[in-house]
DNA sequence: ATTATCTATAGATCTATAGATAATGC
DNA sequence: ATTATCTATAGATCTATAGATAATGC
């Protein structure tokens, strides 16, 4: 998993720093994890060097405080979603089609990228304020399909936050309940919110059906 | 405010009673506010008991814990208002315009109530959690409607997480932009989240736009 | 020799309680 | 006389740092 990492990315990176970038996602991955668990930013910085079973004054070679620890967690981890996002979207240019790709890849993150998935359960709405992932990217497209008059729905933030309310009831769901969210429960949500924003219920349907490409192993 | 609350509640309160109360409810209310700032539950008891204008030592005369004075805080604002949507339902038995009335009715808290609305926006869909409010009166409207063939959302749950997405949402903007907020901007809320539900638009429109009761002195 | 990690600990903060003070009851 | 509130503080917990240990570079 972590040996072929650098395999095109970092050329000249020595041993000492790999050493290095390893602890350091120990500790983004343990505060993955704790946020995941609904322990949030109440743990203290003992107990995530424990859950990265890393010495406890590491953890001041690499953050300041634990809000510096989490909010480069939030930021990685955004990151690598609305890259998913964005690689699933390529080519595509209908904002409303953009919308339904975005839903559609994000509620299969139960299964497909557990720990995105529980990362945003365990944030919440909050996750709205975070730059990254698909907030601004939907909320371009929400806007994009306003303009174009695609979609009806007055204003965009407030669809928006309805839209990552849908979503994170199904990832939570999900979690409680894996075997009650499919694919199919997943595109019909897909549907239900296309249909929010003002698009008619035959086209809502038609959108959320087109294909998808597979992200389970990126 | 507070003199004649107990004109026909309680009938035997002496006055050391009633100091009691004042000093449960200046802790309570402290506790909405803290979480309506976005303190949540990081406030020290120390700043809690400041913020209530209270000696440190009486918060142990009435809570063993934080976690317990949040608690009580929560159960006493969601008591609130779900008593506010229940009188402004009554007489109501469609399961779609029951749901209208709770959402035009928690969408217009923020100049109604704004305690509320802020104790919800800084909540998030953690209220989702909390007995009373909203929350459990919308799932069995949706469920109704569902039964009734009023709705088409196949999952109760996620359709729940959606609209209080939603109304998060546009009470955050509320908060944020005060103007950019109106009953009309609350109606479309709604208009939009039954639509979610597989209600067609005209009946949508027709829905929202029903007569609602004043809430603003209850 | 250099750099990162780990262990140990001082100082700050927070919780819970004990005892003193103030308000109410009778 | 009783009850609630307030002030002061002991003990626990948490943060931040200093110094020792281990790993890597040359």
């Amino acid at each position: 998993m972590a040996e072929a990492a650098s395999a095109a990315g970092a050329p000249r990176a020595s041993r000492l720093d790999r050493r290095k970038a390893r602890t350091r996602q120990a500790l983004i991955d343990a505060a993955v994890r704790l946020i995941a668990e609904g322990r949030g930013d109440r743990a203290s910085i003992q107990e995530i060097t424990e859950a990265a079973d890393v010495g406890f004054g590491s953890f001041y070679n690499h953050f300041d405080s634990k809000e510096q620890l989490f909010q480069a967690a939030a930021e990685e981890v955004l990151e690598r979603w609305g890259q998913m996002i964005d690689r699933a979207s390529a080519g595509i240019s209908d904002p409303a089609e953009l919308f339904a790709v975005g839903t559609r890849i994000t509620g299969r993150l139960g299964w497909t990228h557990p720990d995105i998935a529980g990362f945003l359960t365990g944030t919440g709405l909050d996750a709205l304020d975070i730059p990254g992932g698909l907030a601004p990217r939907a909320l371009r497209d929400i806007q994009a399909g306003r303009a174009a008059g695609r979609f009806s729905v007055p204003d965009a933030e407030i669809a928006l936050s309805a839209a990552a309310g849908g979503l994170l009831g199904l990832l939570r769901v999900h979690q409680r309940h894996p075997g009650r969210i499919d694919e199919a429960a997943v595109d019909q949500l897909a549907e239900a919110l296309l249909r929010l924003l003002g698009v008619p219920a035959p086209e809502a349907a038609r959108l959320a059906a087109l294909g998808l490409p597979e992200t389970g192993n990126w």
